[in-house]
DNA sequence: GATGAATGAGATTTCATTCAT
DNA sequence: TATGAATGAAATCTCATTCAT
């Protein structure tokens, strides 16, 4: 049995590198560094913003915390951002590039069973979640802070619902899935359900192993749809 | 056909009014209002704080903004709190108690199947998610702020799943649920899945209706544990 | 004989009260002081920063010698301006009121020969720009600087000329005045001749006698429109 | 008719080139360039910083504003001049000496009635204010900031007003001239006038021919002296 | 000489908190 | 109690100048 084109993906957050939109307008290009030196010197300075807003929060954070973490002085920070939120984007962006990679495999789909599919994505998005947990603790506070930062974040939940739906969709033309269920909703619910397993292990601190969790997730999506 | 004594409750968050945990410890009494004027005062700040908190968010709101919008002096601030985090409490339990009314009926399990009871848990919620939208996305903000605020939802998070995890495992046991499920994993992802829809759609603005969301969540819980 | 009804005017400078313009838009409610106290900081404010701007210039000036000149602390100066501009204003409307009631008297027509007129109103307003010298300065830089700044004066001095326009063509229509002149060059050109006088006097410092001054300018003017 | 050895001149400004006196001490030479390329990049520098100067004024502008204009790297200013204050006589002195061409043509008193003389040195000096126009600007902003440089305008007026003066009293001696007007004042004065009309026509923008300015000018002077 | 990143002193700006009225 | 101005520590931001390459 296969899956047809409509892939399976889990999860409705950031995670998802395949159908990449970028979170905020790509202003990064305050001033790219020419030389190798800059460049040191940039990569430092997000290294230094991420564990900063990691460890204080976004809007918590000084920027001389940021500096002093990066080992250079205060001024440094404006030779390549204009903000703390322009240094924010380049760390998204760097983590979001770092995610592209990891998980998110593209199966081939005729020798993988449905329930295959959805083992292997919500695996893959769970270890990539894991990696990243406390990043996304932050994306979670600017979400509830800034209302152009939850709007973006809504678009996105809903292109990444749009790819399930279509794969349920087709699942129940097939037979194989619930007729019952309405496919954008159940799609929907489903990926926020794995999502936000994940902040809540990884990011609360819940005591669950991950391989019980992308286990049990598992098998509720495969019940939920009542495959096969 | 009846559910046992453990009662299946559906969401993760703080609507939940039956195990009320107190938020922060409950120093609100920095100074009770004494005549009728303090208390119009009083409350007109408290009123003033939720607004600007729902739009401003916690962390970026500001003092002045508050004592603004109640139209009272800066000064008049710390006759009642004395700093921020108090006025929240005063926020948070105000909003409580509104919650309260409206929400969890006390379901008489004799006369409900299974299915019924989650239907009614998951109406009851969805509308007292609906009611609180503004205010959750500022304890959403708080939980991604503070750590301390985080493990204090994840602790009442937790109590709250013991009760499902209970009660899946009864209807395990009656083999009337999927015996093969991790019944506390199951029922943390379940509530997970719900919370997290009325979040998205009442939060973010998901266009889903109230009714197909209730619908659909309820279907995906029977199908999930395999019912019956 | 009589000046009509058109009164002839000297100087093409912000010295003129009778047809007040004000320099900038009147943004300077940035936040009114409610009390007395506050109408007295807001007082000494405005009176250091006069001091400041005509010792150290308005770009070269820094806000703190502002506040400490006036005896207050930094933030204080926040609590009624938004920026240095925005006291700047409030300099300037502070000596435009000042200055609307030293000379320029409202002489009656009748009774006085355009010379009289002439002399008069010489006297008065370089009495008044010896009053404002410094003051003036300031103003001279900030039209150099600033576009913006440049583009307001232009158009009053162009009201100001107008207005003399006026009185210098109704002498030639009365043959009391050079007929082959351009009244409105020459209105213009005349008012500059005193401004730019006074500038030089007052502010440069050239060594000549305020009343040799005003007795040479009201020659020259009498002089050049060829009166009677 | 011919005017006497001391000849009339027009404007109090430093367009006057024949008594030329350094605007700033000769500190230039900080480090001279040696080759052909470090001339082209002094000389790139030195336009760059005049566009700027016109565009921002001196005291707003930025070194980095400078350099970049010049499209070279920040350092290399560096190489040739100590600061903003050194590169601006670099430009002065560029601009004066193309202000020297065009300049105060060397009338041949004998075969000149004074009023000619008085039209051509409008004219002449007219034409070379409209063509730095500009320039004046910043000029005016120095004046109007630096008392060093006040004076140093100041002295050079008075060098000029001192020649003129000179000749008005020749014209009175022999009759030509209104004999009650005080030389000195009224020398000073009618160049005031005609500087301070070049500058509100060129820099400020005013709409009046440069035809009809220096005839209504030449008009203004020769009443006022009552030449004949 | 040219480059452009690094520096950090100093300026502006914010805002929770205090306090005199 | 209510008021709203005053405070100043702390944060952000600027930019002339230095310096390693």
């Amino acid at each position: 049995m296969r899956v047809s084109e409509a892939q399976l993906s889990v999860g409705n957050e950031e995670l998802d590198g395949t159908d990449h939109v970028p979170l905020l307008s790509d202003t990064s290009g305050h001033k790219r560094p020419l030389t190798v030196r800059g460049a040191r010197t940039r990569d430092s300075l997000v290294a230094a913003a991420r564990v900063v807003f990691e460890r204080d929060g976004f809007l918590a954070s000084r920027l001389t915390d940021i500096t002093a973490e990066a080992h250079c002085a205060t001024g440094s920070f404006y030779t390549y951002f204009a903000n703390k939120e322009e240094i924010l984007q380049a760390v998204i962006q760097g983590a979001e590039s770092e995610m592209l990679h990891p998980g998110m495999p593209r199966l081939e789909p005729e020798d993988q069973s449905p329930e295959a599919v959805i083992a292997a994505s919500n695996a893959a998005y769970v270890a990539a979640y894991k990696k990243n947990a406390k990043l996304m603790v932050i994306l979670e506070q600017l979400a509830a802070s800034d209302p152009k930062f939850r709007q973006l974040r809504a678009r996105r939940s809903q292109a990444f619902a749009n790819r399930n739906t279509r794969a349920i969709k087709d699942l129940q033309d097939r037979g194989l899935a619930d007729p019952t269920l309405d496919p954008y909703v159940a799609a929907f619910a489903l990926s926020a359900m794995v999502g936000r397993m994940a902040y809540i292990v990884f990011c609360l601190g819940e005591d669950i192993s991950e391989e019980r969790l992308v286990e049990t997730l598992t098998r509720l999506w495969v019940n939920a749809l009542r495959l096969k």
